[in-house]
Formats: C-alpha cells, structure tokens, sequence
DNA sequence: CCAAAAGTGTTTATACTACACCCATGA
DNA sequence: TCATGGGTGTAGTATAAACACTTTTGG
C-alpha cells in the first residue's frame, strides 16, 4: 500500500468561503483564527485534511463544525498550492465555496470561532491568500449563478421577488430593471407564485414565491444575459457598441 | 517552520490533460505508464508535485518531460480526493488541462513515454480515475470556450476558417452552419484576414487568418451561443420552442 | 469538365433593452 | 393622506437561426 518510495509528502488543508444572504445583502462568513500562526487574526473556516476522508467529506466536516449542518451546498474551487503560502509550514489547500440562507442558520453557528458575517467589500484583510480565494469565489459565483440556478440556496424555501433582485444584484455589483429581471426569471418556468404574501419589508407586502424542484432538477435554466452585467460589474467598461459579444 | 504538529500528510500528484489538434480533429495525448501499479496501462500524462515547486510549476515540468516544451496553455482543473483512487498509496491529485497545436509539437514529444494522440472519443480506457478527469475537463474546455477565445491555443499561428470550425464542432461535437459560423467569429474583430491561402486541404485553398494579438489581450470576446449547441452536445436534448434559456 | 471544398446574403423569429406609472398598505 | 416599496406592459433594436447557390481549381 506504499509504491511510491521517495516521494516528499505535504500536508493538505481545505478552506471554506461561506457565502450568506440575508434578504438584503450578500455575505461572507469569517472566523477569527484560534491558533499560531497569525492567531486571532480573521480568516476563511479551514482545517486539515485527515487521513480518512476525501476532500469532499473535510469540507463537509468543517463546515458543520462551524455552522452545525449538514446540507449546506458545497462546490470545490481550486486548488492554493504557493510553496509560501501558509508561513507555518507548507501546506496546500484546496478551497471550496458554500451558499447559505444566512437567516435559516442563524442561531446554530457555533459560538466558539468567533465567527461573523461581513459584507464582502467591507471585509478585514484575511491571513495567508485568503483574500485571493475570496476574489476567486466571487467570480466563480457570477459565473456559475449566470448558467445555473444557483442562488436559490442562498435563499429560504419562500423568498420574494424583491429579495431575489436584491440576492442577484448583490452577486452582481450591479442593479438591474425590475420589469425585465421578472420577466426573465418568470421565463425559466422554475418559480411558482403563491398565496401568501411577506409583509416584512414593505406597507403592501410582497408575494412569495418557491422553486418549482421538479423543474429545479430536470432542466437548470441559464440566465445568460447576466453575464453581461457581470462583466461590467468586474471591469466597469461600457460594451462596445458594435460587437455584441461579452469583453471580459 | 513546522507549527502545525500530529497531523496526517500526503501524496500529491499533478495530471494533464492534453487536448491536441490536427487541422481536422480534437485530440488527447495519453501515455502508456512506465511503472506499478497499472503499468503499462494508458494513462494521462503526471507525477508527484516536489517539495520546491507549485502546484502550476509541477504541472509545466511534467508537461515539458513529456513534450519538450514550455509554453502551453495551461489551466489548472479540479482537485482529485478520493481515498482509493490511487491503489498504490493515497494520493490526491491535481488536474490541470492543456491545449497544444498537434502539428507544431509533432516531433518534440518525448519517445520514451510511449505517448500517443488518440481521438476522444476512441480513447482506451484509463487507469484510477483519469476517464472522470477526461470528462470534467472535455466540459470545462466547452464551458470556457464559449466565454474566452480560448481554442485559439490549439491552432497554429495562421489558420483558416474551415480549421476553426473544425475544432469548434470537435469541442462542441456538433455542427454549425459555416454563414453563421464565420459572421460570429467576425464580429469579435479578433480575426484578421492574409492574403495568403493555404492549399493542403482543397483545390480552391482556404484563405488564412491570424489572431488579433492587442484585441485578444485587450478585450476577449465571449462565443455566447455556442453554449446552446454545448448543451445539445452533452445532453442531445431538444431546446424547449418557449424558453429561450439554456438546459444543462 | 467535374469533383470537392470555399465562400457568400437575406429573411424571419426571438430575445433584449429602455422606459414610467399605478397600487396597496400601515403609520 | 402620504411615504414606501411592489407590481405591471410596450415598442424599438439587436441578435440568432434557417436556408442554397456560386466560385475556384487541380486532376
């Protein structure tokens, strides 16, 4: 069960950057670390990978140890691999993004990491290349949000119109017409209206809405055009007038 | 230098993925591997990732052992974890995929792998879990092909429409209408028309073209729709006649 | 002169964008 | 009654899709 003489072993570590949504904001779930090096200083919830689990299950592991559950969406990113990227000894550290409905999970996060959300532009320096992964996961996250209907799980199993703009145009950094974003989203048939409405933001209350699951699993729908608002949100140039084809 | 006491360290192993071209198709360079366990067997092209490199130095030295040279395209791809996928010894891999002009890099890769292209698709079956790897990076060379004129690595300097085409059916296994093929790789401006044709493949001769370099660093266009023939490639469904939104 | 591949335009349907006013409610 | 946020429709523009014939040239 050892082949392979000679060959220099690493330690392995996975990082989680825990995306939150409140109804209003889009988040990031920090922790203040326990330990040497760079102790109480904030940084992404991480741990080693151990010798009985594939990477998979560690990110799961670490993620209940701070949250508590289980069922958290859960999407590898990359693989850090710098020699000096952690000064403590080299370790490399494959990354894994999480989406959470930051109200749902509220009261289960574990007190004992010092945890907090942040919104993401206002968010401390973190150790090591945590930032990098941070400005990684954000991009995957527009990309992959712009060919799947992945933001749903940020948002509670009833969410409203008004909430899921704001979860988009958080994702974004954009803002997008109202009449057009409904449209668009009514066209992917995955949404179902339903009676009640929320009253929690508004006099005349908002109509809530739940994802259609079947439809959820069978067909994922794209919401291609934000990909372009995505781009302008990333560089900030005006499309070319011409070319309607996405500068990235 | 070692703070970090008691916990477990592993083998770490770098995998390519070469995908080739040859005017015609879209191919993979696999190896026939040279030691136990599974020796013999083919195999992608990899090796253990050294105590003084990256993970991205690790993967350019193992491509350039196996094909002379060093600067290919390479885009690092998914973390591979799985307890058992290595019976030799637990080892976690690293993935990354490459693209090279078969016919620009024809004599330079080395004999002593017994290394040869094979169509995709009448590929020999692969040793541990390098068949997944093929899958996931067939779909991701797809995914960022449609979003960054990205298959421009793996033709040469001059190329004629015919030949682009050609790759762009190989990834996307399917068929475009060449009208509609050429008036979209037009309007991206990053084309630029010689006077000279080339002559190997008919009688008429196919007018050569090269890449805009300022416009391809400057501002990389998207092929946007060519993610719906990606998506009647992968599934062999049939586009809803409502929704004009992509199914994955 | 003919086979084989290259090259070229138009029409129709669909999707996207921009844009402004009324509604319902609780305080 | 009024301030706040929720909800709705249309017209113009741009893009995508479907479609068939002519050109060139070496053998």
């Amino acid at each position: 069960m050892n082949k392979y003489k000679g060959q220099h072993h690493f330690l392995l570590a996975v990082d989680c950057i825990i995306f939150g949504f409140d109804g209003k904001d889009l988040k990031l779930l920090l922790i203040q670390r326990g330990f040497e090096p760079e102790k109480n200083k904030w940084s992404l919830m991480g741990g080693f990978l151990e010798e009985n689990e594939d990477l998979d299950q560690a990110a799961n592991r670490i993620l209940k140890k701070l949250t508590g559950l289980e069922d958290i969406y859960l999407e590898q990113l990359h693989a850090f691999g710098k020699i000096d990227r952690d000064p403590g000894e080299r370790t490399v550290s494959v990354s894994y993004f999480a989406l959470i409905d930051i109200e749902r999970y509220k009261k289960q996060i574990t007190p004992e990491y010092s945890a907090e959300w942040f919104l993401i532009n206002e968010r401390p320096k973190l150790i090591f290349d945590h930032d990098e992964m941070v400005t990684l996961a954000q991009n995957q996250l527009r990309y992959r949000a712009a060919i799947q209907p992945l933001l749903f799980e940020l948002l509670p199993e009833q969410f409203t119109i008004p909430q899921l703009q704001n979860l988009y145009e958080g994702v974004y950094e954009t803002v997008f017409d109202k009449r057009n974003f409904i449209r668009k989203l009514m066209s992917t048939g995955l949404l179902i209206k339903l009676a009640a409405k929320d009253k929690s933001s508004s006099r005349k209350g908002a109509f809530l809405y739940k994802l259609d699951k079947k439809q959820f699993n069978a067909k994922l729908h794209i919401f291609l055009n934000y990909i372009n608002d995505m781009s302008q949100a990333t560089t900030g140039e005006v499309k070319d007038s011409n070319a309607s084809l996405l500068e990235v």
